[in-house]
DNA sequence: CCATATAAGGTTATCAGACAACCCTACAAG
DNA sequence: CTTGTAGGGTTGTCTGATAACCTTATATGG
């Protein structure tokens, strides 16, 4: 029974978070395991240095990611990772090139499976919304950010052309995390995209999408992504 | 400014639990919009008719779920669905048929990248866990519980080997709400797979991953998708 | 007149302590 | 042996207070 050695927190921000952020990793990496007892709300509140508030809540956010289930009277029992109730990306991960190109590579086939779909299954008005957005892109000569944030509605757009929720929601969750990460970027080195490509492939994906063809809005999604992830210099395996 | 009628809570069981269903009815639903200020946190309770630490049990979990955001000594605004920071799945929305076929759609070309993936960044390890798996399938005559177990393991030990982290978690993810989904129709009606041609099918997956090609990968998981989609009479759609 | 400090009030974040509700165990009574 | 009950432990909820922080208004100095 391995007792999980806390260290006490510092403070600075947001508590609950990272005491949660501690227990969450207790679990997951196995010293807690599946079904055992957590220390109890009082004693952790004592181990970690913080008032019992704190604790409570940070168990609180475990209980809704599905890592623990408590019972009043008894305590909270660590569940499995299986039975996670939700998916969670900490934007601190995405900083590194490694995780962030993992995260483009998972975008990958869910973007262009989802432009094959919308070239069946869109709608005039989804045409629409995307001839809308593309209309708020172009004219820029550099990037504004009201062209970015153009850019994630497309993308959105066209998985909400798929008519399945499922793909807007994962694909929409995908989409604006390496969003946040490539802004968060942009800050520090410049990129130097080159607005007039980044448009065209869009019009070619809108285009392809309104065709009903599913191979050819497959073939633009798949040139815009990867030629996307050329321009910010990130590899990745492609079939 | 709609002033947001909340009732007045009944007790009987986790609070918190119910005012963040409350006030989040009110943001999905519009009546508070995205960027609107949620009242003060000692309003709310004397709203709700519960303490203060219920309301701030309740925000802490809109605030995990993305639909709110707050500010220390500002107050707690409404932010919108695209900025979601976790994917949630409410089991209960499986049980119709075209939600689950939804699903099953997205898994597709997921587990497709995952396993040409694999076939490329695969370890010695892996494969040897994908063959420990496959013994615990085999063996069986009709569909065990141990099988079904077997079967999940197998599909989340593809997506280990690609390497990357994400691909674990969304696939693990996916592929656990499908299961459950089937198991709770396997009770109902119990549906006649053939276990040969399913493990047939792992083994061909299997092998081919090893073989580090992973175009044959691809299309080795595809068929087995597509006869699985076949198996439980669920169309799909394919290019 | 303008820009910068400073004070005041409101709000969330955290703390501390208490009581209620509930569960489990052990022990006593029949 | 079964049932009842008392006790201690744990989570759930309540209350009130203090700290940290933000916004706005007011005062101050140039």
């Amino acid at each position: 029974m391995g007792v999980a050695d806390f260290n006490q927190i510092r403070r600075g921000e947001h508590l609950p978070e990272r005491v949660a952020t501690q227990i969450g990793k207790e679990i997951s990496e196995g010293r807690i395991a599946p079904g055992d007892k957590l220390p109890t709300e009082h004693l952790l509140s004592k181990t970690f240095g913080v008032s019992r508030s704190v604790v409570r809540e940070a168990i609180a956010q475990l209980r809704n990611e599905g890592l623990v289930e408590t019972r009043q009277g008894v305590g909270a029992f660590a569940t499995d990772m299986e039975r996670r109730q939700s998916i969670r990306i900490e934007q601190d991960n995405l900083s590194d090139r490694v995780s962030f190109g993992s995260l483009f590579q998972l975008r990958l086939p869910l973007e262009i499976e989802a432009a094959g779909l919308a070239a069946i299954h869109h709608t005039p008005e989804d045409i629409a919304r995307l001839d809308e957005t593309l209309g708020r892109m172009s004219g820029a000569e550099r990037w504004t950010n009201e062209g970015i944030i153009a850019d994630l509605a497309f993308h959105r757009q066209v998985a909400a052309a798929t008519q399945n929720e499922y793909f807007l929601m994962f694909l929409g969750f995908v989409a604006e995390r390496i969003h946040l990460a490539i802004n968060a970027a942009r800050e520090t080195a410049v990129l130097e995209e080159i607005v007039e490509i980044t448009i065209a492939e869009h019009v070619a994906i809108r285009d392809a999408i309104a065709s009903g063809d599913p191979s050819r809005a497959r073939s633009a999604m798949r040139d815009h992504l990867v030629g996307a992830a050329a321009r910010i210099d990130l590899s990745l395996d492609i079939f």
